[in-house]
DNA sequence: CGGGTCGTTGACCGTGATCAAGTAACGTGG
DNA sequence: CCACGTTACTTGATCACGGTCAACGACCCG
């Protein structure tokens, strides 16, 4: 299967492109990511802590989310991934899977070798330099995580889940406006945010209360932007970043 | 200056190689790193955030820690860094830094273009692989960090904290036993596991209390290591590595 | 109509935050 | 050598946010 610009992008190399325009040749390099597709269902795992950890995922529709358990059988939501996504960087150098990866709805993603990285190490040394520099980004957004969770009130903790979500999401679809669907349950969200499923229930009508949002089934609307924003102090990380160096 | 092997091998080199055997040649191409040295005084910043990123850091000597602050003034610490990490790889495609990095101590950095990676892909793909993977490993890091501040009790977290210090450093100092050195203040590792200094001071007097570890002066003791581990179910991820397919 | 999932709401409770006072260790200058 | 100031740590009293438990309601799909 070959990739052409006019017919069919891949979601991959489409995200990618938002960030750094990129040649006819990377753009070949990169095909060779989507080679294979699997479909996932919804709730079945693409791969569970403790596997072997020897593939990358690409996602090519649907949404994910990687996961953990305590010991106690508590359940710990790290990352959200959407189409673009290259799933299992964590890994890289690890024997076993640090988290799980699961299909938070139905999803195709496409597989491939670890290896492949040091095939386009060398065909594509910019776009390799890319997925690294994106991986980094993943990692900064743990860090706002991080922040939220440990030094910030259960209704904030939901405005900077809201707001990432709707960041990330006009990646795939600049024409977004403030309104996007929000497939995650409560207790997916309270996982994912170190709440419980109560609180996430209590927190969301309180924000509607406030008239920062709305909600209708399934879907959120910020109703006031500027002052979720504000309220917050979100940065917008997709804004303020630099791959001229790459050149 | 040049770095040989037999005389002082420098300490970015020395942790690369606990990881992985390097080729002289690959040795050649990570000197480069450690051209140029910079003294930092304990509490003194290297780069704040908001600063420009366009350069990283070696960490040659001391300790170092990065954070970030709330609107309201809320201080919250991400990551530590010690001698042989590479600083400043989260803000790879950032124009601006994402958090503070801080000496701890009085330490000694060696900074470099971030523009060397390009170099070093082309000369060394191996290193540069491996300097990816362990950016990786730090990722995997944080997810143990979400998950210590948002399911378990101040006591986990400390003992969560006290445990993966212990084996970060053992890679710089294979010799070393339960005993380690702490120079962080106990407002400081609040800031980092999102508790209050009060609270820390609470929960190391319970874990002597409990007999776990002893404190004296800067420097903490596992005395039933055994019983910390698999009391918050503790995986040491440095022993489960696997660098082959980079071969 | 019945069963399952998901969200809502209320009562109560517990962990850690907040506030505050006191102590210990250490460096500086007289 | 001691007086003093600073920083770090300890301890106790009180409070509040979010957890826990439980009942109920809405919606969906068979």
């Amino acid at each position: 299967m070959t990739i052409t610009k006019q017919k069919q992008p891949s979601c991959f190399v489409s995200k990618l492109t938002f960030f750094l325009d990129l040649s006819v040749e990377e753009g070949e390099a990169l095909a060779d990511f989507e080679k294979n597709e699997r479909a996932v269902a919804r709730g079945e795992a693409i791969y569970r802590e403790g596997d072997a950890a020897d593939e990358l995922f690409v996602v090519k529709s649907g949404w994910l989310y990687s996961s953990r358990y305590t010991d106690s059988g508590q359940r710990q939501v790290v990352q959200l991934r959407h189409p673009g996504d290259l799933c299992g960087m964590h890994d890289l150098i690890l024997t076993s899977r640090s988290h799980s990866l699961i299909a938070l709805e139905d999803s195709v993603v496409c597989p491939l070798p670890q290896s492949s990285l040091k095939d386009l190490m060398r065909a594509a040394p910019r776009a390799m330099m890319l997925i690294n520099g994106l991986a980094a980004l993943d990692h900064v957004f743990l860090f706002d995580l991080v922040q939220a969770i440990a030094r910030t009130s259960a209704d904030d903790r939901i405005i900077y889940l809201l707001l990432q979500l709707l960041h990330r999401l006009r990646i795939n679809n600049a024409a977004m406006d403030t309104t996007f669907r929000l497939p995650m349950n409560q207790t997916l969200i309270g996982d994912m945010l170190g709440l419980t499923n109560v609180t996430v229930s209590k927190s969301f009508t309180e924000l509607e209360r406030l008239g920062l949002i709305s909600r209708d089934r399934g879907t959120v609307t910020f109703l006031e932007l500027d002052e979720a924003v504000e309220r917050i102090d979100f940065r917008n990380k997709f804004d303020n970043l630099d791959v001229q160096w790459l050149q």
